[in-house]
DNA sequence: TATAACTCTCACGTTGACGTGAGGGTCAGA
DNA sequence: TCTGACCCTCACGTCAACGTGAGAGTTATA
């Protein structure tokens, strides 16, 4: 049998970057049980509560909110043997998988219309710089007369923005 | 002057997909401010109140909060002259756009942590059937044997998940 | 002029993920 | 044994982004 440490509740907050409460709330969730507790009531963590930290995070980082993950964890639990765990583990990582590269794409759809608002964006710097602002709305400078108005930029030159 | 056609809440929500609730909470915020009013105090939008609705969604894909948002419009409505507000503009979204690149790419290597995972746990389908939860912890199934186990695996099979 | 459908303004409720004390025990070293 | 650092359990607070009535007024249509 190795070596176990135990560590209490503050080690594991700087060693996780995760506040005491945090750590707390995780266990109210029942997200991470403490291994054991001091005769006075102390929790007393094992290194496996660092890797389940950190597991938490990567759920989050996919979408999972605490909850969902908590119903994931009862989900596993309940599941009697070994191979058939893995696979409930195998197609929930498998739908994050597809949702997150949804987001990808999204985000990278967003990303071409930023680029290209700042791109049109660009070329206000030649008008006139005491132009006011609803000239912006029909402004027909060399530059731009041949692009289109993004998206992005148009909604911020409409009705109430202006005064 | 063009005929601009006012719509009211019900209709704005209907066409921008959004309840009436989210409309006036915009409306709260500063970030949505109806055309005009009826005499019975009826809300009536124009269409450009369409193009903000978008244009807000967009920016919340994008991180940002709606405070965040109604922040964003008091500076552009703070700057005097086009080209400035036009520059501050800019620059938000250019920061924003460093931040979805940098987004993208942390989701892309969960992508990839998510797709060794997956690997990983199919190569679990061979396992005997019937075998416990935690024989998984030191399985050494051929097909296993040279895969290291990832970190999002390894978590579930480590202290409190497994009774 | 009814009447049905629509809209108005409060104002409290909800979920997620913690923050922030209050008041009081526990543990390790001198 | 004593003290300072550490930890405990309530339990209320917070922020974001709306949801959900309640009770009352407004509009379009028959």
């Amino acid at each position: 049998m190795a070596e176990v440490i135990h560590m209490r509740i503050g080690e594991l907050s700087e060693k996780s970057g995760r506040t005491e409460r945090t750590l707390r709330f995780y266990e109210e969730l029942g997200l991470l049980v403490p291994a054991s507790r001091t005769k006075g009531g102390f929790r007393l963590y094992d290194s496996g509560a660092l890797i389940r930290i950190h597991w938490i995070s990567r759920l989050q980082e996919l979408g999972f909110s605490l909850p969902d993950i908590k119903e994931f964890l009862t989900e596993l639990q309940g599941t009697p043997d070994g191979p058939a765990m893995m696979g409930d583990l195998r197609s929930a990582y498998a739908v994050k998988l597809a949702a997150t590269r949804a987001t990808i794409g999204r985000l990278r759809a967003l990303e071409a219309e930023l680029a290209a608002s700042i791109d049109y964006l660009d070329t206000c710097k030649s008008c006139a710089p005491s132009t006011h602002k609803t000239a912006c709305r029909a402004c027909r400078e060399d530059d731009h007369a041949e692009m289109e108005v993004p998206a992005m930029v148009l909604a911020v030159q409409t009705s109430s923005s202006i005064g």
